[in-house]
DNA sequence: TTGCAATTACGATAGTTGTCGTACATTTGA
DNA sequence: TCAAATGTACGACAACTATCGTAATTGCAA
Protein backbone atom coordinates (compact mmCIF):
# COMPACT_ATOMS: atom_id res chain seq x y z
CA UNK A 1 0.00 0.00 0.00
CA UNK A 2 1.35 3.59 -0.85
CA UNK A 3 1.47 5.80 1.95
CA UNK A 4 0.61 9.09 1.41
CA UNK A 5 3.31 11.54 2.55
CA UNK A 6 3.17 14.86 2.90
CA UNK A 7 5.55 16.95 3.74
CA UNK A 8 4.81 20.67 4.41
CA UNK A 9 7.30 22.88 2.57
CA UNK A 10 9.84 23.80 5.33
CA UNK A 11 10.39 19.88 5.44
CA UNK A 12 10.79 19.49 1.91
CA UNK A 13 13.29 22.17 1.93
CA UNK A 14 15.14 19.90 4.60
CA UNK A 15 14.68 16.94 2.59
CA UNK A 16 15.92 18.22 -0.71
CA UNK A 17 19.26 18.82 1.35
CA UNK A 18 19.51 15.02 2.78
CA UNK A 19 18.64 14.35 -0.40
CA UNK A 20 21.47 15.95 -2.14
CA UNK A 21 23.84 15.26 0.77
CA UNK A 22 23.00 12.35 2.23
CA UNK A 23 23.34 11.94 5.87
CA UNK A 24 24.12 14.93 7.68
CA UNK A 25 23.85 16.67 11.19
CA UNK A 26 21.50 19.52 12.15
CA UNK A 27 24.31 21.85 11.92
CA UNK A 28 25.01 21.16 8.51
CA UNK A 29 21.48 21.13 7.32
CA UNK A 30 20.95 24.20 8.90
CA UNK A 31 24.28 25.97 7.28
CA UNK A 32 23.05 24.88 4.14
CA UNK A 33 19.52 26.07 4.88
CA UNK A 34 21.03 29.54 6.48
CA UNK A 35 21.99 30.03 2.71
CA UNK A 36 18.93 31.34 1.62
CA UNK A 37 16.34 32.09 4.53
CA UNK A 38 17.20 32.76 8.25
CA UNK A 39 16.02 31.00 11.20
CA UNK A 40 17.31 30.23 14.73
CA UNK A 41 19.42 26.67 15.16
CA UNK A 42 16.68 25.20 17.19
CA UNK A 43 13.91 25.91 14.69
CA UNK A 44 16.17 23.53 12.87
CA UNK A 45 16.43 21.20 15.09
CA UNK A 46 12.91 21.09 16.15
CA UNK A 47 12.15 20.70 12.36
CA UNK A 48 14.34 17.61 12.09
CA UNK A 49 12.79 16.28 15.40
CA UNK A 50 9.66 16.47 14.02
CA UNK A 51 9.94 14.62 10.61
CA UNK A 52 11.91 11.72 12.92
CA UNK A 53 8.20 11.11 14.71
CA UNK A 54 6.31 11.64 10.93
CA UNK A 55 9.24 9.20 10.09
CA UNK A 56 10.28 11.39 7.19
CA UNK A 57 13.50 10.44 8.46
CA UNK A 58 15.70 8.40 10.67
CA UNK A 59 19.21 8.94 12.40
CA UNK A 60 22.03 7.72 14.30
CA UNK A 61 21.89 8.56 17.34
CA UNK A 62 25.21 7.17 19.01
CA UNK A 63 27.15 9.81 18.93
CA UNK A 64 27.07 13.13 20.77
CA UNK A 65 25.73 14.58 17.46
CA UNK A 66 23.44 12.98 15.64
CA UNK A 67 23.39 12.33 12.06
CA UNK A 68 20.52 12.46 9.95
CA UNK A 69 19.24 10.34 7.27
CA UNK A 70 16.25 10.83 4.80
CA UNK A 71 13.82 8.00 5.25
CA UNK A 72 11.09 8.93 2.22
CA UNK A 73 12.27 8.32 -1.29
CA UNK A 74 12.77 11.41 -3.41
CA UNK A 75 11.22 10.38 -6.42
CA UNK A 76 8.18 9.24 -4.86
CA UNK A 77 7.75 11.93 -2.47
CA UNK A 78 8.25 14.44 -5.22
CA UNK A 79 5.43 12.96 -7.61
CA UNK A 80 3.12 13.40 -4.51
CA UNK A 81 3.98 16.56 -3.91
CA UNK A 82 3.23 17.40 -8.01
CA UNK A 83 -0.10 15.53 -8.19
CA UNK A 84 -1.42 16.76 -5.35
CA UNK A 85 -0.45 19.97 -7.02
CA UNK A 86 -1.35 19.79 -10.40
CA UNK A 87 -4.44 18.07 -9.37
CA UNK A 88 -5.55 21.42 -7.21
CA UNK A 89 -3.59 24.06 -8.42
CA UNK A 90 -3.85 23.06 -12.49
CA UNK A 91 -7.62 21.32 -12.83
CA UNK A 92 -5.83 17.85 -13.18
CA UNK A 93 -3.49 18.54 -16.16
CA UNK A 94 0.14 18.45 -16.27
CA UNK A 95 -0.47 20.03 -19.65
CA UNK A 96 -1.45 23.38 -18.11
CA UNK A 97 1.47 23.06 -15.27
CA UNK A 98 3.85 22.44 -18.08
CA UNK A 99 2.61 24.94 -20.27
CA UNK A 100 2.61 27.07 -17.24
CA UNK A 101 6.41 26.54 -15.77
CA UNK A 102 7.96 27.08 -19.47
CA UNK A 103 5.55 30.43 -19.95
CA UNK A 104 7.88 31.48 -17.05
CA UNK A 105 10.15 33.78 -17.03
CA UNK A 106 12.71 32.35 -15.03
CA UNK A 107 12.88 29.23 -16.90
CA UNK A 108 15.99 29.78 -19.13
CA UNK A 109 16.05 28.94 -23.22
CA UNK A 110 18.31 26.68 -22.02
CA UNK A 111 15.93 24.53 -19.94
CA UNK A 112 13.58 24.72 -22.50
CA UNK A 113 15.85 23.24 -25.11
CA UNK A 114 16.56 20.39 -22.33
CA UNK A 115 13.11 19.49 -21.86
CA UNK A 116 12.58 19.10 -25.56
CA UNK A 117 15.37 16.67 -25.46
CA UNK A 118 14.22 14.78 -22.91
CA UNK A 119 11.03 14.43 -24.45
CA UNK A 120 12.78 13.16 -27.92
CA UNK A 121 14.43 10.76 -25.74
CA UNK A 122 11.72 10.02 -23.87
CA UNK A 123 8.81 9.03 -26.74
CA UNK A 124 11.64 7.20 -28.92
CA UNK A 125 10.90 4.30 -26.53
CA UNK B 1 5.17 45.88 -7.01
CA UNK B 2 4.43 42.41 -7.33
CA UNK B 3 2.38 41.56 -4.00
CA UNK B 4 2.79 37.93 -3.13
CA UNK B 5 -0.21 35.75 -3.50
CA UNK B 6 -0.23 32.63 -0.91
CA UNK B 7 -3.59 30.58 -1.33
CA UNK B 8 -3.97 27.42 0.69
CA UNK B 9 -5.09 24.34 -1.64
CA UNK B 10 -8.26 24.41 -0.50
CA UNK B 11 -8.26 28.67 -1.43
CA UNK B 12 -7.13 27.08 -4.71
CA UNK B 13 -9.63 24.76 -5.29
CA UNK B 14 -12.53 27.28 -4.74
CA UNK B 15 -10.22 29.83 -7.46
CA UNK B 16 -10.13 27.49 -10.01
CA UNK B 17 -13.64 26.93 -9.88
CA UNK B 18 -14.64 30.62 -10.13
CA UNK B 19 -11.78 30.84 -13.02
CA UNK B 20 -13.60 28.25 -14.80
CA UNK B 21 -17.42 29.48 -14.17
CA UNK B 22 -17.01 33.01 -13.46
CA UNK B 23 -18.50 34.91 -10.45
CA UNK B 24 -21.08 32.09 -8.82
CA UNK B 25 -22.38 31.71 -5.42
CA UNK B 26 -21.30 29.99 -2.26
CA UNK B 27 -24.08 27.29 -3.49
CA UNK B 28 -22.90 27.31 -6.84
CA UNK B 29 -18.89 26.52 -5.99
CA UNK B 30 -20.39 24.30 -3.04
CA UNK B 31 -22.01 22.03 -5.16
CA UNK B 32 -18.96 21.40 -7.37
CA UNK B 33 -16.76 20.82 -4.75
CA UNK B 34 -18.91 18.51 -3.37
CA UNK B 35 -18.12 16.67 -5.93
CA UNK B 36 -14.84 15.53 -5.45
CA UNK B 37 -14.58 16.30 -1.57
CA UNK B 38 -17.08 16.71 1.35
CA UNK B 39 -17.29 19.13 3.74
CA UNK B 40 -20.71 21.29 4.74
CA UNK B 41 -21.72 23.99 3.40
CA UNK B 42 -21.02 26.44 6.44
CA UNK B 43 -17.41 25.50 5.87
CA UNK B 44 -17.23 26.23 2.18
CA UNK B 45 -19.03 29.85 3.17
CA UNK B 46 -16.68 30.30 5.44
CA UNK B 47 -13.76 29.90 3.90
CA UNK B 48 -14.88 32.27 0.78
CA UNK B 49 -15.89 34.56 3.52
CA UNK B 50 -11.82 34.19 4.38
CA UNK B 51 -10.84 34.59 0.77
CA UNK B 52 -13.20 37.70 1.07
CA UNK B 53 -10.70 39.29 3.77
CA UNK B 54 -7.63 38.37 2.29
CA UNK B 55 -9.06 40.10 -0.74
CA UNK B 56 -8.49 36.79 -3.13
CA UNK B 57 -12.19 37.29 -4.05
CA UNK B 58 -15.03 40.10 -4.12
CA UNK B 59 -18.41 40.18 -3.68
CA UNK B 60 -21.53 41.59 -4.77
CA UNK B 61 -23.95 41.72 -1.58
CA UNK B 62 -26.53 43.55 -3.05
CA UNK B 63 -28.79 40.68 -2.94
CA UNK B 64 -29.61 38.21 -0.35
CA UNK B 65 -27.24 35.63 -2.10
CA UNK B 66 -24.02 36.88 -2.27
CA UNK B 67 -21.90 36.21 -5.51
CA UNK B 68 -18.34 36.48 -5.25
CA UNK B 69 -15.37 36.38 -7.81
CA UNK B 70 -11.82 35.89 -8.06
CA UNK B 71 -9.96 38.82 -7.50
CA UNK B 72 -6.43 37.05 -8.27
CA UNK B 73 -5.44 36.33 -11.70
CA UNK B 74 -4.95 33.11 -12.28
CA UNK B 75 -1.62 33.07 -14.50
CA UNK B 76 0.14 34.84 -11.94
CA UNK B 77 -1.34 33.36 -8.93
CA UNK B 78 -0.82 29.50 -10.51
CA UNK B 79 2.88 31.33 -11.23
CA UNK B 80 3.68 32.06 -8.12
CA UNK B 81 2.25 28.90 -6.66
CA UNK B 82 4.44 26.83 -9.14
CA UNK B 83 7.86 28.95 -8.53
CA UNK B 84 7.32 28.53 -5.20
CA UNK B 85 7.38 24.77 -5.68
CA UNK B 86 9.88 24.43 -8.43
CA UNK B 87 11.94 26.10 -5.51
CA UNK B 88 11.65 24.04 -2.97
CA UNK B 89 10.60 21.01 -3.61
CA UNK B 90 12.77 20.70 -7.02
CA UNK B 91 16.09 22.52 -6.12
CA UNK B 92 14.86 25.71 -8.30
CA UNK B 93 15.06 23.70 -11.63
CA UNK B 94 11.94 23.54 -13.88
CA UNK B 95 13.39 20.98 -15.75
CA UNK B 96 13.45 18.61 -12.58
CA UNK B 97 10.02 19.55 -12.27
CA UNK B 98 8.78 18.71 -15.91
CA UNK B 99 10.74 15.39 -15.70
CA UNK B 100 8.71 14.43 -12.37
CA UNK B 101 5.92 15.23 -14.24
CA UNK B 102 5.96 12.98 -17.14
CA UNK B 103 8.03 10.23 -16.06
CA UNK B 104 4.46 10.17 -13.91
CA UNK B 105 1.94 7.19 -14.59
CA UNK B 106 -0.82 9.72 -14.41
CA UNK B 107 0.45 11.67 -17.54
CA UNK B 108 -0.93 10.16 -20.45
CA UNK B 109 0.64 9.95 -23.24
CA UNK B 110 -1.53 12.01 -25.39
CA UNK B 111 -0.65 14.59 -22.92
CA UNK B 112 3.31 14.39 -23.29
CA UNK B 113 2.33 14.25 -27.43
CA UNK B 114 0.67 17.97 -26.64
CA UNK B 115 3.70 19.04 -24.44
CA UNK B 116 5.55 18.21 -27.81
CA UNK B 117 3.36 20.14 -29.55
CA UNK B 118 3.88 23.14 -27.76
CA UNK B 119 7.32 23.39 -27.34
CA UNK B 120 7.92 22.82 -30.71
CA UNK B 121 5.80 25.93 -31.72
CA UNK B 122 7.02 27.75 -28.54
CA UNK B 123 10.58 27.29 -30.20
CA UNK B 124 9.87 28.26 -33.57
CA UNK B 125 9.38 31.98 -32.61
C1' DT C 1 -48.37 39.76 6.02
C1' DT C 2 -45.99 36.46 7.89
C1' DG C 3 -43.70 32.19 8.47
C1' DC C 4 -40.47 29.11 6.44
C1' DA C 5 -36.50 27.88 3.97
C1' DA C 6 -32.28 29.45 2.38
C1' DT C 7 -28.44 32.24 3.36
C1' DT C 8 -25.06 34.62 5.96
C1' DA C 9 -22.62 35.75 10.35
C1' DC C 10 -20.19 34.40 14.15
C1' DG C 11 -17.78 32.02 17.10
C1' DA C 12 -15.48 27.69 18.69
C1' DT C 13 -12.42 23.91 18.24
C1' DA C 14 -8.80 20.81 17.19
C1' DG C 15 -4.84 20.25 14.55
C1' DT C 16 -0.65 22.01 12.22
C1' DT C 17 3.30 25.05 11.39
C1' DG C 18 7.09 27.79 12.14
C1' DT C 19 9.49 29.89 15.61
C1' DC C 20 12.28 30.17 19.83
C1' DG C 21 13.81 30.37 24.78
C1' DT C 22 15.58 27.83 28.15
C1' DA C 23 17.08 23.86 30.49
C1' DC C 24 19.71 19.81 30.41
C1' DA C 25 23.57 16.73 28.63
C1' DT C 26 28.02 15.89 26.75
C1' DT C 27 32.56 16.81 24.81
C1' DT C 28 36.87 18.66 24.83
C1' DG C 29 40.81 21.50 25.26
C1' DA C 30 43.46 24.63 28.40
C1' DT D 1 39.74 18.52 35.84
C1' DC D 2 36.35 21.41 34.86
C1' DA D 3 34.39 25.36 32.48
C1' DA D 4 33.17 26.69 27.86
C1' DA D 5 31.17 25.35 23.86
C1' DT D 6 28.30 22.55 21.43
C1' DG D 7 24.27 19.65 21.14
C1' DT D 8 19.70 17.89 22.31
C1' DA D 9 15.13 17.97 24.71
C1' DC D 10 11.15 20.16 25.94
C1' DG D 11 7.60 23.00 25.91
C1' DA D 12 5.46 27.34 24.79
C1' DC D 13 3.53 30.48 21.48
C1' DA D 14 1.09 32.91 17.90
C1' DA D 15 -0.65 32.31 13.48
C1' DC D 16 -3.20 29.79 10.41
C1' DT D 17 -6.34 25.94 8.55
C1' DA D 18 -10.13 23.24 8.02
C1' DT D 19 -14.20 22.18 10.00
C1' DC D 20 -18.73 22.85 11.83
C1' DG D 21 -22.76 24.17 15.06
C1' DT D 22 -25.76 27.55 16.01
C1' DA D 23 -27.68 32.10 15.78
C1' DA D 24 -29.29 35.87 13.12
C1' DT D 25 -31.07 37.60 8.78
C1' DT D 26 -33.70 37.90 4.74
C1' DG D 27 -36.71 37.39 0.98
C1' DC D 28 -40.33 34.83 -1.12
C1' DA D 29 -44.72 32.11 -1.39
C1' DA D 30 -48.92 31.24 0.22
Amino acid sequence: MEQIIKPTEAEMEILNILWADGPATVREVHEKLAQTKDAGYTTTLKQMQVMLEKKLVNRDASSKTHVYNALVNKEQTQGQFLQRMIDTVFNGSAMNMVMQALGNKKTSKAEVELIKAYLKEKTKE
